[in-house]
DNA sequence: TATGAATGAGTCTTCATTCAT
DNA sequence: GATGAATGAAGACTCATTCAT
């Protein structure tokens, strides 16, 4: 009647991790390895070296435990993606400029894999979409105003010209980085950090330029 | 105690359409529809009004009556796009932007969808992509140079001055359109033409102006 | 890969069943032998001898099928209790009211526990009770309206007087019997007809008598 | 990191209740108010305050706590009955039979339910009625002789006439009220006693009047 | 060629029970 | 005694695919 006791994951293991965080963890990863597809409870109970059932001690269902982990990731990638944001003032605009492209892009590189396995699943991607903005975590919104204040910033150093633009350049390199992650993605899911820094050079330097010039639309 | 027989699709019913297009035309209304989540076999042999098991007298399996019909799909989007563009030299630059992005932005919103159900499933995106390569579709690729055609075709007019740029600003429009269908499709999937158009208006009157400026960067 | 072909339940085996009437007919069988609890879908496939997933094929879920059984079985008992209700005019009065004390008495034994079993489970009671009425089945009513048409006959034939009792003495009748249903039900299972019939008598006599006594209730 | 201690229960809080009381009374409650249907382990510590695990230090398993409280239950019913029940010389026949009437059918429409969960557990069921013989509770044995020492002490005072017709009438009474209690709960589980009074009536009526006739069947 | 009944592995979820602390 | 994290068997349901007719 009696199964052997099997070993499993054991709090105290030194780790310092209460078992939802290490669920929360686990899950975190295997969503960072493999994206939300094919992602069953029973592998993320596996992976976890733990019963199936155990997951459910912790979170009410599947999409709550997903939901957690996704917020986590998201949180993670934030704080690297700000953490590797450049100071302004310092360095070239256009160095800078490549730097938040180079930041951008792992950022969404790592992102928009989750993103797309949520798309038919609208409620999932609600209840997402609700923790960013609730949580402290913040969204595009966020890595838009981080850009923004850059931008500011950098005027305020008179190294940025132009008046409204330098809104719409922000939006610009977003956008940028977005299509060549999503085509990387696509593509050649293997390419290296540097390959893109090469492949984004000239619309860094297209929009460092728009920066920097006198703008024509502008009233002098 | 016989169940009745149904009508069923018929081949010769007119419309000259074999039993294998008959399928692949159901199931790209289906994906229009629907997208690729929640698209099973069942529901597809339905829609068609034939027997579930004939699909795999047509289909080695389900991928590839589903790839067939994202060719189809994208196809036809591709058709319709090239159909909206404006033709060089007519009306005004911004204005043909502006047509651009609107055209951009319908192609997107359609496609990103089954783009985002495909991640993950690496095997079917591959096919997809070599489909669209293969086949006379045409991809991104065929989108970009489309672009490129069109302000080439401009600077011969004289509406666009500048060397090397026009590139970047094509791929930029396709980048905010991307940008822009990925928002709303998350955000507020029932955004209008209008609206839209009333949000980018900003970037296309930006790359617009980038385009008919002498380029501080290109030399005179 | 493949698993071998195992026997499996043929439609046209002799018996002229469809598979929706073959597992319905099964699920009939052990909702009469254990009731509503325990039966699990994969028993009723094992039993049916039938793949598990087979159920959903025809149909759309477990109350469903559970549904057709069991309107099959109470339509089942209720035309078993039909052929067995004595005629009126003919035996004597009280031999007629024992005739029916018996097939009520067979009816709600089998009934009863099917009955029991759905308490707790409101939709699948509430569903049970509105295809009794809906289809020609016919539930408690049909039942004691079957005694009450037996009574006014009787009162034809002169065999019955008094006025608006018999009502309730048909009443009085499908109590007694259904309390002794119970009883039984929890304390000896294997209670023979031929006792229950003893242990009955004497109510049937009392209620019996009280048809053919000049009521001293009424006016003469 | 350590989870905050919650408030628990506590022997000795001034309720003079052991734990083992406690898990009982608590569990009777939710049997009271929700039946055996979805009555889970955790649910009932949960409301017990206590911890999941201590059912089992104070109950081998579920259905040993089940069984205790479901004889507690009982005890609480029958005792409510019984000071329910009208005593003998006073007030009218009928009025007492149908002050009988409300408390019989009281005592039903708690018990049906819980009952009736018990079909199928064959083993819970039996050991259910076991308790009840052993344990000074009495089951429907101790209703119905609580009803025949009623109507022998109005036979003492007169006021029933005929002879062994008491026990029957008895016995009809309890048959009627739960079969009363059994087609509301059914078919509406909110009728109000006032309703439910009025229904029964023309039985107790009917009752009444054999108990005060002059029996045609029995000898002078 | 067309049918659709049949298959069975796989999905999420529930819950009584155990046991180290 | 008390705790509650952990277990794992079992439940209902899904769906791509096969195959006899």
């Amino acid at each position: 009647m009696m199964s052997p006791p099997r070993a499993r994951f054991l709090p105290g293991d030194g780790s310092g991790e209460s078992v939802r965080e290490h669920l929360v963890a686990v899950t975190e990863r295997l969503l960072a390895e493999h994206g939300l597809e094919g992602l069953t409870t029973r592998r993320i109970a596996e992976a976890a070296n733990v019963a199936h059932g155990l997951l459910y001690n912790h979170f009410a269902n599947k999409d709550d435990l997903i939901l957690a982990s996704l917020a986590a990731r998201a949180s993670t990638l934030v704080a690297e993606f700000e953490k590797a944001c450049p100071r302004p003032g310092g360095g070239s605009l256009e160095g800078n400029l490549a730097a938040f492209a180079a930041a951008l892009l792992k950022l969404q590189r790592a992102l928009l894999p989750l993103l797309a396995s949520m798309i038919g699943k609208r409620e999932l991607l609600r209840r997402f979409l609700a923790e960013l903005h609730s949580a402290e975590i913040g969204g595009p919104d966020r890595i838009l105003r981080t850009l923004d204040d850059y931008l500011a910033a950098e005027r305020q150093f008179g190294r940025v010209s132009g008046a409204g633009e330098s809104h719409l350049v922000g939006i610009l390199l977003f956008a940028i980085t977005q299509l060549h992650a999503l085509a990387t993605y696509v593509r050649e899911p293997d390419a290296t950090p540097a390959k893109a820094a090469r492949q984004l050079r000239p619309f860094v330097s297209f929009l460092a330029a728009s920066l920097t010039t006198a703008d024509a639309n502008s009233p002098t």
